[in-house]
RNA sequence: GGGGGCGUAGCUCAAUUGGUUAGAGUACCGGACUGUCGAUCCGGUGGUUGCGGGUUCGAGUCCCGUCGCCCUCGCCA
């Protein structure tokens, strides 16, 4: 063994050490001068310790170690100690290692940033300086609990005899979906292959291979345009199992997230998961991703306000719309004047026309609803909404759309300014019975809410042409905080319905054959009954952890531009590259100036 | 594609109504210092104010364009 080579990590040592001969790398995190004594922070992936140089015991180590800059990679020899005085805020404060040999492994400019616990340069620096960025403790610490929680999704599924299969990475493109990135085929140009915007079709087909229970941890592209929760590329974890109902696939994965979240965080979720109705999770949370982490539902008046005076709520539920309400606890004092002035800006802009509000005193109700609502009236109301002295509510009349949009986000809005989205607190639940098909304004015509192999709840009584909004279909979203971090559904396995499905959006049987053709020929010789869900990784850690992006727990994420300031990605190629793929610009290269 | 925010020293930021030589902290370099731990103290280097154009006696500041980053709407079966 070379004789730099370390004896214990920089996070190992401990006061039953002292006066051990110990060896240790890491880098230089910080460096603090005192004339004749010299102290050293070393920080290597496991933790820091303090390394002391004294010029009275060797002048030219002493000397040597005063170059020393931040970012240097270093060996030491020395003896451990135990420190004057100890530094209780680092696990290793008890104890200081006396240098006794020096070698410098590697010398390092000053680096653009200072690499600190807290980020203090801009992202954009950040990330073209990631290998940087990458050694702070946060990310390192992000990093690392991503691969515990992987780690502990893959035990569980590989006890629960899943089997890891990986599926095609070029693949073919289909029209429905987000758009595709396309790689070129040299060896049949003019052809693309597709990068896969999840495995769908390969899981399914591994349910027909009879593989019965199929996981991997999956890469996935999506040409869509960038959020703090999407990346072009990000990881699922798929799942699919045949000769299974919607209660086997939702116990399962209950229990997967759950121990994962156990030994991944050291979380325990509260269990078990509460279970909605689509329908019932809009009425109640005005959206289809509730954030349990507290109450603040949304409550239905319209039935008193049908009878009110006010004509803005009793025009509503005569036209047609719905009044609701939430009932802010204990928040009248909490809203000024232009407090409520924002909320209804921040409602107006998701599309109500209006935010009438009162606030509940021992007199009654007061505010903009207030002469409307005197006397019994107002105790009327606030019965309804459950609504006590310091409350404060808050309504929209609109159509049903508008009222719950507004409102859920309202909801959600209030409840993080009072405090009451705790990001220690974790609440899941499940959604089920989505509406399987939505009209699509732009192109007026119907289209597939989940995905276009997701069964429909009713085989036989369903009538797609009459009956079509309110068709359900057998699709789960698993939720978190308000985030929808998986989705799935049992499949359709026969090829007839599956065919009914596609002719009633219009989709020919020659698209089906081109674009499913292989999917739907692979039933016919014994399709099992299966289903099965995607949760998304890099969303679920950075709730775990958290983060507030996603690109907090990728280890080389994207910019919202898509591009990496790092590798320089994407970039122009050779003119030779496209010839060989027979491919022609139809713009100029950016930065040609052309 | 639309809307919003930001862009000044290596980094984080400041700069009055458009007005003197664009400052501070930090990093870096040098010096002092034997118990610090975001050490402290003294001194120093460091600027195409993202880029281009315009208005003006004068632009970091105002106007137009452009580039980049972030947030968001559309989009994401």
């Amino acid at each position: 063994m070379a004789s730099w080579q370390r004896t214990h990590t920089c996070g190992a040592l401990r006061a039953d050490s002292i006066d051990a001969t110990v060896v240790l790398n890491g880098w230089i995190e910080n460096h603090r001068h005192h004339g004749a004594l010299l102290f050293v922070d070393v920080r290597d992936r496991y933790g820091v310790t303090q390394v002391v140089f004294q010029q009275e015991f060797d002048g030219a180590l002493f000397e040597r170690a005063r170059r020393l800059g931040a970012e240097d990679v270093i060996s030491v020899k020395g003896v451990v100690a135990r420190r004057e005085k100890a530094n209780a805020e680092r696990a290793t404060g008890e104890i200081e290692v006396l240098a006794r040999e020096l070698v410098v492994l590697a010398e390092a400019e000053p680096p653009p940033f200072e690499v600190l616990d807290v980020a203090e340069a801009n992202e954009e620096l950040r990330m073209r300086y990631r290998y940087l960025d990458l050694r702070r403790r946060p990310l390192q610490n992000a990093l690392l609990k991503r691969a515990g929680f992987v780690t502990a999704i893959r035990n569980f599924l590989a006890a629960e005899g899943f089997i890891d299969v990986e599926t095609p990475i070029l693949t073919k493109s289909t029209p429905e979906g987000a758009r595709d990135y396309l790689v070129p085929s040299r060896v049949n140009p003019g052809t693309f292959y597709a990068l896969p915007q999840s495995p769908q079709i390969f899981k399914q087909l591994c349910m027909v291979a009879g593989l019965e229970r199929y996981y991997q941890i999956a890469r996935c592209f999506r040409d869509e345009d960038l959020r703090a929760d999407r990346q072009p590329e990000f990881t699922q974890i798929d799942l699919e199992m045949s000769f299974v109902e919607e209660p086997d696939v939702i116990a399962l994965v209950e229990r997967m997230v759950v121990a994962g979240f156990r030994e991944g965080f050291g979380i325990e979720l509260p269990q078990p998961f509460p279970r909605f109705d689509y329908e019932d999770a809009m009425a109640r949370y005005g959206c289809d991703k509730p954030d349990l982490r507290f109450g603040m539902t949304l409550i239905d008046v319209s039935a008193l306000a049908a009878r009110s005076d006010f004509k803005v709520f009793r025009g509503a539920v005569e036209s047609g719309g719905i009044v609701k309400g939430i009932c802010a606890v204990g928040a009248a004092e909490k809203f000024s004047r232009k407090g409520i002035d924002e909320l209804t800006a921040f409602a107006v802009a998701r599309g109500a026309k209006g935010l009438a509000w009162a606030k509940v005193t021992q007199n009654g109700v007061e505010g903009s609803i207030g002469k409307f609502y005197e006397g019994d009236k107002g105790k009327e109301l606030c019965a309804a909404m459950g609504a006590s002295p310091g409350d404060l509510l808050l309504f929209c009349a609109d159509s049903k759309k508008v009222v719950h949009k507004a409102l859920g986000d309202l909801r959600l809005e209030v409840g993080g300014k009072l405090g009451l989205r705790d990001q220690k607190v974790f609440r899941c639940c499940w959604v089920l019975n989505f509406p399987m098909f939505e009209w699509n304004e732009e192109h007026a015509r119907w289209q597939f809410a989940h995905n276009p192999f997701s069964a429909p709840v009713d085989w036989d009584v369903a009538d797609f042409e009459t009956d079509t909004a309110n068709i359900r279909s057998r699709a789960y979203d698993f939720v978190m905080n308000g985030w929808e971090l998986g989705s799935g559904s049992i499949r359709i396995h026969k090829p007839a319905l599956q065919a009914k499905v596609f002719q009633f959006l219009g989709i020919t049987p020659e698209q089906q054959r081109a674009n499913f053709g292989f999917l739907l020929d692979s039933y016919r010789y014994g399709g099992p009954p299966h289903g099965g869900i995607a949760l998304g990784v890099d969303r679920l850690v950075t709730l775990a952890l958290g983060m507030d992006s996603i690109r907090d727990v990728i280890a080389f994420p994207k910019t919202a531009r898509a591009t990496d300031p790092m590798s320089d990605a994407p970039s122009v190629v050779a003119k030779a590259q496209l010839d060989e793929l027979k491919i022609q610009c139809s713009v100029p290269p950016p930065g040609t100036g052309a």
